[in-house]
DNA sequence: AGCTACTCCTGGTAGC
DNA sequence: TGCTACCAGGAGTAGC
């Protein structure tokens, strides 16, 4: 599903064809994409304006926009699931599920989605709608004494914690499980109660395994993901433990499990991944 | 504060 | 073949 490298490098890939483009209007085919806004507040939000930057925040894909060099909110795309951001030559895309379409004055930027949960809607003031989210995980201002005094802070199993966007904004079910396992640490296993040297672990492992993802362009396992040019990612192949249940551990063979934490499912290895401290 | 359950959705698939 | 039941999951919310 859409993660950190997921929609960093849908970010990346827009971002040169968006900067500049004006918005001529919006094409609402589901209501509930845009998350309570009326199709007409935002086509009246957005027609007019220029695209002026384009970046990423937590799970969030944000283009700022601008009317005559004035700031005018921004729209804010989140894939979920199945969602999927990408430009087409024409006004019209006919494709199967497509929920939103910005028509620009060169081709037009098309929210796709199937399964429906993805949101994309105006905002006038991003900052404050940011505002409780977490630190952000590949920021050179995160450093592990960061992540060490947020741990310290919550007595909570890491799983969950690592999900929840106001802790660590960024990961995701597979990132999460990844990162996990190559920390060496139980997805049970306290924040509170992590030596040093596990902090540290965690820390880096996060931190490489998404700047892996992002250069291998995310994780394409199922049909859904695609960078907008339409390929999948590939760090799928790098997969140690998500989606591999009763496989065998790569580091030391010992068959993946597969638990249910908080309604998500969790992989894995009771070898590598004690439950200590 | 932290937990659990529930909701939103569709399409693929397992089981009969 | 054709049907039904179930599953995946990010984030918001409610209730304990």
């Amino acid at each position: 599903m859409p993660e950190l490298p997921e929609v960093e490098t849908t970010v990346r890939q827009l971002r040169p064809a968006l900067l500049g483009r004006r918005i001529r209007g919006a094409d609402v085919r589901w209501r509930r994409t845009l998350g309570g806004q009326s199709p007409a507040e935002l086509a009246q939000a957005v027609r007019g304006t220029r695209i002026l930057k384009v970046w990423r925040r937590a799970k969030y894909i944000v283009l700022e926009l601008g009317r005559r060099r004035n700031p005018a909110g921004a729209l804010l795309c989140h894939l979920r699931m199945t969602g999927r951001l990408y430009l087409a030559s024409s006004d019209i895309e006919s494709a199967q599920h497509v929920r939103v379409t910005l028509s620009l004055d060169r081709g037009s930027l098309v929210f796709l989605d199937v399964r429906k949960f993805g949101r994309l809607f105006y905002c006038a003031d991003p900052a404050s709608y940011f505002a409780s989210l977490g630190p952000e995980p590949l920021s050179d201002d995160f450093v592990v004494a960061d992540l060490g005094q947020r741990l310290r802070a919550h007595h909570r199993r890491l799983k969950p914690l690592l999900l929840d966007q106001t802790f660590l904004a960024g990961l995701g079910n597979i990132y999460a499980d990844e990162s996990l396992h190559r920390a060496g640490l139980h997805p049970l296993a306290y924040a509170d109660q992590l030596s040093v040297a596990a902090v540290e672990r965690l820390y880096s492992a996060i931190r490489s395994i998404l700047t892996e993802a992002v250069q291998r362009e995310g994780a394409s396992f199922d049909r859904f993901y695609r960078t907008p040019a339409g390929q999948p990612g590939s760090y799928q192949d790098q997969f140690q433990v998500y989606g591999r249940k009763n496989q065998a551990c790569p580091s030391c063979t010992h068959p993946i499990r597969r638990v249910l934490v908080g309604q998500r499912s969790t992989h894995y290895c009771p070898q590598c991944q004690k439950a200590r401290r």
